[in-house]
DNA sequence: ATAAATTGGTTGACCTGTCAAATACATTTT
DNA sequence: AAAATGTATTTGACAGGTCAACCAATTTAT
């Protein structure tokens, strides 16, 4: 164990955040260094490649509001993306205002280069960890997610 | 439930990182949020302040490398929050290369009045989970912080 | 039909996060 | 004691993230 949770040891226990917050910070750095020696795509790039992939066809808003990105960012990357040959945009036949947002054969292939890798990542990352256990890990995130939303104390 | 976690209608269900990523940014938001609306402090201003009162006496890079911040960020802020008067540094008799950092009366004000808020908050965001899920939540967490520092995947 | 409100997207400004190089002091080696 | 190495902090450069103003197209209300 080169870093341990050495928060545990104080008062910070009880902080949720703290520890959430570390241990996404961590997790960033290991999906960029793997991004990195592997291909030529940032964090920010991949997860918008993803999100293109599994929400085909959405608008660019409500892949922005799906995961909490803002639009501002998601408009700027889009942009980028699409001088790299990763995305065409198309602006939409039924409503001007949007674009039809798409991956080019380009960027499909770099997903399938570096999903194999991504995915051994991810099992990685809770193995060992029994099925109930994991069960209630994402239930627990999943109450802390929505007890996020709420904007009053007491 | 205003934002669901539609993720887990999809094939993200197994993607661990973009769940917590996802929650991570909103409970950033939130505490974001109730800094503004009862200080005037910053998230991570707030965070350097707990850091100093948790870790009294520490280093600069004693803190940085506790809690996965940057050294040179925090710098920046250390000189940022002693021209605002929260901070005071001195450099340190015994090695001249070192800051002697003190929270100042002001900034102790400030934490003793967000303190009941912020405590108030983490207990909502964990109310209604029992001890043993909570319990479960943090050791897979503490798991997942583990294997986040590998560079190898298979 | 026209004004008002809404929605999709872009842009600017500014703060945060990360990495690497530079500086300055301290310790170890020779 | 001088040179090399290591450590604490600062600074620069740049990508990422957030907020708010903005424009253009569309929908709703009058």
């Amino acid at each position: 164990m080169k870093n341990p949770l050495k928060t545990a040891t104080l008062g910070l226990t009880s902080f949720v955040t703290f520890k959430l917050s570390r241990t996404q910070n961590k997790l960033n750095a290991q999906a960029n260094h793997f991004l990195k020696t592997h291909s030529d795509l940032t964090l920010v790039e991949w997860r918008i490649l993803q999100l293109m992939r599994l929400f085909e066809g959405a608008s660019m808003s409500q892949l922005a509001t799906e995961v909490q990105m803002d639009k501002g960012q998601l408009s700027r990357k889009v942009a980028a993306m699409t001088k790299q040959g990763l995305i065409t945009t198309n602006v939409c036949d039924n409503d001007h205002r949007k674009q039809d947002i798409a991956l080019t054969d380009k960027a499909n292939a770099m997903i399938e280069a570096m999903m194999p890798i991504m995915k051994k990542r991810q099992k990685m990352l809770v193995d060992g960890i029994s099925s109930e256990d994991l069960d209630t890990f994402f239930r627990v995130l999943s109450v802390i997610d929505e007890a996020a939303e709420f904007r009053e104390v007491s």
